[in-house]
RNA sequence: GCCGGUGUAGCUCAGUGGUAGAGCAACUGAUUCGUAAUCAGUAGGUCGUCGGUUCAAGUCCGAUCACCGGCUCCA
């Protein structure tokens, strides 16, 4: 019998899964996408002539195109204009690519009317092309495309959603309406990237916060702003533990710090000057006006200028899961992702200059650490070196950047340089994680700061006697506890390894005569540390099972007379099926053992 | 903040100006059951909020809040 499909289930493919090329891998994908566009435009002005065009580049799924058109396109419209492309193409219109002065194409540019084409043509270089699409419709651009439309698959494309886009980006300009397609090579292509998007939406945490009651946001709190479920919280707990241990076990000490402080606090930072926009209003207090943080460093740069520090002391190494308020406009927030309190798991160590290269090292060593814990083993590395506008002398930046560069091949990790990408205050190294299907997330990220502790006027006593200013080194590896957790929720869909599952093992009792022994397996499992429920709701064992997998809780213990009366439990597991009649002791050590060591699974003895 | 869309039971959704609905979940009872849904019953709502039009508003209009897809922003 073919299993059921059900919304707990996992989605398998049918046959092997299909390769998706990105744009930037194939360059008839380029070709197509970018000729897609066009032929979109040329379909919106076939039914609304009154559209103006501006740009339409290719995406690494699809393409868009952004369109002046003072009606809002509805999802009639996209139907319609859908059906017009289908026209165009099936008509094998030829592309044929144009070479001319800047004269004759601002002559025909002024001929139709195109405004924002004029605008583009002001910024291009000599020679100018444009490419033609049947007759009479061209669009300047600089391909390249498809020598004809009949190289396009008219079972390959979808139109994907209308959204607002400023003209250049820029918020000051006109608001343009754009138009989202995707293009393939083929049909299965096409088929194979709806699954994906479906598997991303079957992953979605904001979705897996609901199913799993795990967390909420309540609008009569206030947008952006977390409620951490019993299921939640427990595994926030979990994620803390292992943090806090890693980190004593890396020779950090931990600090408790104020949310709120003398707004003084943040001018002396310089956080009012340039970041009070992102900043939630200031409270009066007494006399003093008191400012909710949105930032942990000041508290733990009060904390080292709170005595006088001999070089003998560095590197001092400080962790705090610091829990920030940060002003986001309206219409940004989402989900866990992006909200207006969160939790940092922020570090600030303070060193030497010739202690730099090592400092960072054990950053990089402490961070894959972490991240492997949550099955996260593939990363993408950022060195961002001085920008133009930067503090700071020649000769810091050089020993600081050269101390990234030497811990990263130290580490031996592969990394790209982008030049000038660095912060104001000194150069830094951000880590993006690759998930299960593919996306990419940057968490982590190691600063130096050469700012504030000019600003706050730190010091070190140096062996000779004199006073010196400690380097400054800024990092986090979850970056925000909220965002992390929901990237582990969607990189695990739900599917919590069993370290981390809220409910570690649910309790089935095949009849009430099964509850008493059941519920002494209860207490014992929570004696052991295991984190486990019974069902007492009488239902069947089929009813109990379909809502355990729905549940995604990791083992399912099957109760009934027999097991009561040998001693033993009849296992289900959530990731490898039936694992057979495991006796109760031997239950009870594997599962302590696979929380002692972080496991996704029990290991039993084979039968 | 900007453009577009959506707010009806815990969840998913139906309801085109005239007595607020379904499925699942919850609760109660019966059933005591062996690996993805036992049966029956009960309860559950200021239709996001505020204002307006109307004899009458979930439905039409306005404002507002939140969410969704984007844009912008994220020292």
């Amino acid at each position: 019998m073919p299993a059921p499909s059900l919304p707990g289930a996992q989605t398998q493919p049918a046959s092997a899964p299909i390769d998706l090329p990105k744009t930037s891998q194939s360059p008839q994908l380029l070709r197509i996408r970018h000729s897609m566009s066009h032929v979109l435009a040329l379909a919106v002005q076939t039914l609304f002539p009154e559209a103006k065009v501006t740009i339409g580049p290719w995406t690494e799924t699809g393409f868009y195109y952004d369109f002046d058109h003072p009606e809002p396109f509805t999802e009639a419209d996209l139907k319609a204009i859908k059906k017009e492309m289908g026209k165009i193409i099936a008509r094998r219109l030829p592309l044929e690519r144009i070479e001319l002065s800047r004269g004759d194409a601002e002559a025909r540019i002024r001929a139709q009317n195109e405004p924002y084409k004029l605008e583009i043509l002001a910024g291009l270089v000599e020679p100018i092309t444009l490419y033609t699409l049947g007759e009479g419709w061209w669009d300047l651009c600089a391909g390249p495309h498809v020598a004809n439309t009949g190289e396009l698959n008219g079972k390959a494309f979808d139109l994907e959603s209308v959204a607002g886009a400023y003209w250049r980006g820029d918020e000051n300009n006109a608001q343009l309406q754009r138009i989202y397609g995707t293009a393939w090579e083929t049909p299965e292509q096409l088929a194979e990237y709806r699954r994906r998007k479906q598997e991303a939406l079957r992953r979605d945490h904001r979705r897996l916060g609901i199913d799993l009651d795990l967390f909420s946001i309540e609008d009569e709190a206030g947008a952006g702003l977390v409620f951490w479920h019993p299921r939640g919280a427990r595994i926030r707990l979990l994620i803390e533990e292992f943090w806090r241990e890693a980190h004593f076990a890396a020779d950090y000490e931990l600090l408790y710090t104020p949310h709120v402080a003398d707004l003084s606090l943040w001018q002396t930072s310089g956080h009012l000057d340039f970041y009070s926009e992102s900043m939630f209003g200031p409270m009066q207090v007494d006399e003093r006006q008191f400012q909710l943080k949105p930032m942990n460093c000041p508290f733990h740069v009060l904390t080292y200028a709170s005595r006088l520090r001999s070089y003998r002391e560095l590197p001092i190494r400080w962790a705090e899961l610091g829990t920030v308020y940060r002003y986001e406009r309206p219409g940004v927030m989402h989900g866990l992702m992006r909200v207006r309190g969160f939790t940092q798991d922020d570090a600030h160590i303070f060193c030497l200059p010739d202690q730099i290269g090592d400092e960072i090292l054990g950053v990089l060593n402490l961070t894959e650490q972490i991240l492997s814990t949550f099955d996260f083993n593939t990363y993408e590395i950022n060195l961002s070196t001085r920008p133009e506008k930067s503090i700071g002398e020649d000769g810091v930046w050089e020993l600081a950047t050269r101390g990234l560069i030497d811990a990263l091949e130290r580490k031996g990790w592969a990394y790209t340089v982008d030049e000038g990408g660095g912060a104001f205050y000194g150069p830094k190294i951000d880590i993006k994680i690759e998930d299960a299907i593919g996306r990419l997330w940057q968490c982590s990220t190691i600063q130096l700061d050469f700012n504030l502790p000019e600003r706050f006027d730190l010091e070190y006593v140096a062996a000779d006697g004199s006073r010196q200013r400690p380097i400054m080194i800024h990092r986090a590896i979850f970056g925000s506890l909220e965002r992390f957790f929901a990237i582990m929720v969607e990189n695990y869909a739900g599917d919590f390894p069993f370290w981390l599952a809220p409910e570690q093992i649910r309790l089935l009792p095949v009849s009430d005569g099964a509850l008493e022994f059941a519920a002494d397996l209860q207490s014992k499992l929570r004696a052991a540390g295991v984190r486990s429920s019974l069902d007492r709701s009488g239902e069947r064992l089929g009813k109990l099972i379909r809502q355990g997998e729905q549940q995604k809780i990791p083992l399912l213990a099957v109760i009934g007379a027999k097991e009561a009366e040998g001693g033993s439990v009849s296992l289900r597991s959530r990731r490898d099926g039936d694992l057979g009649t495991v006796a109760v002791a031997e239950l009870l050590s594997a599962a302590a053992a696979a929380n002692q060591q972080r496991a996704a699974g029990l290991n039993l003895p084979s039968p």
